[in-house]
DNA sequence: GTTGATACGATGCAACCGCATCAAAATGCT
DNA sequence: AGCATTTTGATGCGGTTGCATCGTATCAAC
């Protein structure tokens, strides 16, 4: 028998290649003799891995949304039990927004999928799938931080994380488009975190809309 | 002296052009030669309205911008006597979330140009300056009801648009990709607003309490 | 009517795309 | 060791891309 190869991380090393010329030449930039370079592996090896770029291209979109999602939830099951609801959920949708310097890998990463997904409907199912699981997540948060006291218990969790969810999606878009909001990002997730709260944090800015649902 | 044209109708035909194929085959549909058969005139004819592809994108994404947010600014400027700053509000934020279907075409294209705006700077300051526009057409919004006595006064307009601004983009986004809300987004909408109101209408519980699809 | 600057549209061109092909090298089983 | 078989990396191919070129058609100015 032949070599024995695992495909299976081989899949994943070229899928991060193909995250990393999407970054840096934005969405054009992943052409097969590209990404095969930028492996350090032959085109024929990528050609093998995936039968077609598309496939590839879906891979690589299913690999980096477990890879942002697992972080978010590795975030939670390591600290669960030491860790406040609110502080959790503050970490975790900071998490997820993809503003810092060292997340706006990921960020370019989706925007260019997110486009591409418009005409590609087997990576808009992936998306969307991340997407709900993302919601879930949140939902559980909220809905930890309700059992802990820290919440109101009157909050709809499902309608939270629905609002939740678009913010920061909203959020991570802008901040890529290098959008110079008038209030930090942080700040603006804070004050909705806040509205959560069983007693609002007066917050420290002047006005805060701590009766919004 | 040689035939007469006017260049900046046929700059905005050909953008329109550049903007369909967007929308029906992605951002990669947009090809010199799809454009001007699109258009109906020859890749010529578009050669010579822009040096290059780069300086034709900027100038469609231009013009779709300039479209959206003065259909927004158009909506209040023929009725900001007659209605309310609720309805308003409302009808600004559910115009520029893009989630009808007519609007789907919109959605497509602004996510294409994001896209393609993170390797390209100059598109990205076109979208930045869009979304500053929008930005303070949302701060008059609320300064507008609270000067009607419609909103709390104490809120800080900004904040509050700095907000909205990435939630609707946020909604945009998921609604683009077919993402299926546990709560429709008209209502997501909704109950942001309410929290603005100087007498919440009902603060927990949407249970369809304004106008909603 | 002549002129000449300009618009026009077709065509050429070099580069690149995704994908198919294939001889040669590499490896594990017998 | 010998062999069968997969892996490999390069090359070919048809098609498309953005951009440049060029002869022709057009129309204002004289």
């Amino acid at each position: 028998m032949p070599k024995q190869v695992d495909y299976e991380t081989r899949r994943r090393h070229i899928a991060e290649a193909v995250c990393d010329l999407i970054d840096r030449h934005g969405p054009e930039g992943a052409t097969l003799r590209d990404v095969a370079q930028q492996a350090g592996v032959s085109m024929g090896a990528v050609q093998r891995c995936f039968a077609t770029k598309d496939e590839m291209l879906a891979f690589a979109l299913h690999h980096i949304t477990e890879r942002i999602t697992a972080q978010g939830q590795e975030e939670i099951d390591a600290s669960a039990a030491k860790e406040s609801a609110v502080t959790l959920l503050t970490a975790t949708l900071r998490t997820l927004t993809l503003i810092e310097p060292h997340q706006r890998r990921d960020a370019r990463i989706l925007a260019a999928f997110t486009a591409h997904a418009t005409a590609i409907p087997s990576l808009a199912e992936i998306l969307r799938q991340a997407h709900a699981k993302t919601r879930d997540l949140l939902v559980w948060l909220i809905r930890y931080g309700q059992r802990t006291g820290e919440f109101r218990d009157d909050l709809d969790a499902d309608l939270e994380a629905e609002t939740l969810l678009p913010l920061v999606e909203g959020l991570t878009s802008l901040a890529l488009l290098g959008h110079r909001p008038t209030v930090p990002a942080h700040d603006t997730l804070t004050r909705r975190i806040d509205g959560l709260l069983m007693q609002p944090s007066r917050p420290s800015r002047p006005a805060s809309s701590t009766a919004s649902t």
